[in-house]
RNA sequence: GCCCCCAUCGUCUAGCGGCCUAGGACGCCGCCCUUUCAAGGCGGAAGCACGGGUUCGAAUCCCGUUGGGGGCACCA
């Protein structure tokens, strides 16, 4: 296998904003195209066009874009294969089912849905597979006739090759699926739209996919995807199943487990750096004790055999842990215009240098960016009203503390946390108070909260005149 | 019903026959630091699902049981 030949692709089935289980299965795909310099393919499996809507489209791309899954082909930026939505590629899955039923590899099959439901009952009661069972398989010309002759609907079925399957997966091993266990199943509907089967291997065999990443609840398809396109004359991509990601009860993500989309995430306040680091942890490890890889490392490091086969369960407790790692790093101007949206989200409208000259205060005790606003508003609004336990602070203060305290901050100069320190440290000596004491009615009467970042370097951040004036008249 | 997949601390995992008195991380508990809250430092509790084999030796290999998950569509 050479390297250069290494074509992955990604091919959701657009819905919105992508769910994190899917996220994880791309950026498995995608880690694996990048660490061995190969392309990476966003292919849109749009065929159920009923549904489908451009914003929904446009989400995807967005989320992609949010995390940095950059592609090399796809329907916003083009490529050799064109087009990369299913919808526009309608004729060239017609033509290949066309080729499968003019060798002999498809046939025309006429039983009605009633009558395959019906079967089904039946066979399952027998105690048989409910699959097809193959009823228009071999059926004579002069009854293709008759039926054509009644003007009968029909589909188009594979003739799945009664043989042994094995699929050589990459994270599963070899998967032996016996001769009759897989059945003839439906290529073209009776109103000639394809089936995702037959669209998924026309699609991988076209575009040259090498290697497919994927849920493993599509095991089961990888032998009937090979099949077909074996039947076209191609040589089958490598399988890569990976486990469905799970969530805290152990059921596979979904909706019931609440917001599992990529935008929820993004909205809660997430990075996107630590939802690639996270999700690439989930599942696969680098095989040493390093937990905290940047992209790079991670595009070094990966390799799908290193990917677990049993699924993992989806914990937001380690991916808040991870965000507030990633929160630390960056640098003030960045962190700063990540935060920015979320403060004016809640109506803040933040001086850009305060904005930044906080950063250094409230990175290490900000989890996730919609914390900004409570550890901040302070600085940007002087529309504040105390919390419970601030006016308890307030109103638990020494008689005429508070006044106290503003009258030795107006002789500091200059105005800086050092020299803030100094001198409420002086007054709590004078007024016999711990520091704990002396403080907290401070922050409570300047920032209208019991919590807050370090005090005096939000005295200096707010400015003398603003936090005198909170002194002498502490926020309702 | 049949087929397939999976099984190490609560969670994510390392482990691919002896290096394991099972390592790391999140979370949890305790201590330290400390102006609140965090962050940080140190320490602790916590696991090989069960039963048979194979082997001098098994978390590691095989079989079975149990438990979870997936599939068997004119869904994807």
């Amino acid at each position: 296998m050479s390297d250069e030949a290494v074509r992955c692709r990604f091919a959701p089935a657009p819905s919105g904003s992508l769910h994190v289980g899917n996220v994880r299965s791309a950026l498995f795909s995608w880690l694996f195209a990048r660490h061995h310099g190969g392309t990476f393919v966003l292919r849109v499996e749009d065929t159920d066009a009923s549904r489908v809507t451009e914003e929904a489209v446009a989400g995807v791309l967005e989320d992609l874009r949010w995390l940095g899954i950059d592609h090399d082909e796809g329907p916003d930026v083009g490529g050799p294969h064109e087009p990369y939505r299913q919808s526009q590629r309608l004729g060239i899955y017609r033509e290949h089912a066309d080729r499968l039923l003019a060798q002999g590899d498809a046939y025309r099959c006429y039983c009605t849905p009633e009558e395959l439901e019906e079967r089904r009952k039946a066979a399952l009661a027998h105690g048989d597979a409910p699959g097809y069972d193959g009823h228009c398989r071999d059926l004579s010309a002069e009854t293709i006739a008759a039926r054509e002759a009644e003007g009968r609907a029909s589909v188009v079925r594979f003739r799945m090759p009664d043989r042994e399957w094995v699929v050589e997966d990459i994270v599963k091993g070899e998967v032996h699926f016996a001769p009759g266990q897989l059945r003839d199943f439906v290529l073209l509907r009776s109103d000639g739209s394809p089936v995702f089967l037959l669209a998924v291997a026309v699609d991988d065999l076209l575009m040259g996919i090498t290697h497919v990443v994927r849920g493993d609840d599509l095991l089961a398809s990888a032998p009937r995807n090979a099949a077909v396109i074996e039947a076209l004359g191609g040589t089958p991509p490598r399988y890569a199943h990976v486990p469905q990601v799970l969530g805290p009860d152990r059921h596979p993500l979904s909706k019931r487990h609440g917001s599992t989309s990529v935008e929820s995430f993004r909205e809660q306040g997430f990075l996107p750096e630590a939802m690639v680091n996270y999700l690439a942890l989930l599942g696969w490890s680098p095989g040493d004790d390093r937990d905290v890889l940047s992209r790079d490392e991670l595009i070094d490091a990966f390799e799908l055999e290193r990917v677990s086969s049993n699924p993992a369960a989806f914990d937001t407790e380690k991916l808040t842990w991870l965000n507030n790692r990633y929160i630390q790093s960056l640098d003030d101007d960045d962190l700063a215009a990540r935060c920015l949206h979320f403060l004016t989200e809640q109506g803040l409208m933040p001086d850009p240098a305060t904005l930044l000259a906080a950063m250094p205060i409230v990175k290490e005790r900000m989890k996730t960016l919609t914390e900004a606003p409570q550890l901040l508003r302070f600085l940007f609004t002087d529309d504040l009203e105390s919390n419970e336990k601030a006016a308890g602070l307030i109103a638990k203060a020494p008689e005429g503390y508070l006044a106290q305290v503003a009258d030795a901050l107006e002789a500091v100069e200059p105005w800086a946390a050092e020299a803030i320190t100094a001198a409420l440290d002086a007054l709590a000596e004078r007024e016999a108070l711990s520091r704990t004491k002396a403080f907290q009615p401070v922050r409570a009467a300047v920032t209208g909260s019991n919590v807050s970042p370090p005090l005096p370097e939000s005295l200096e951040l707010l400015g003398k005149e603003r936090t005198l004036e909170r002194l002498r008249r502490p926020p309702g």
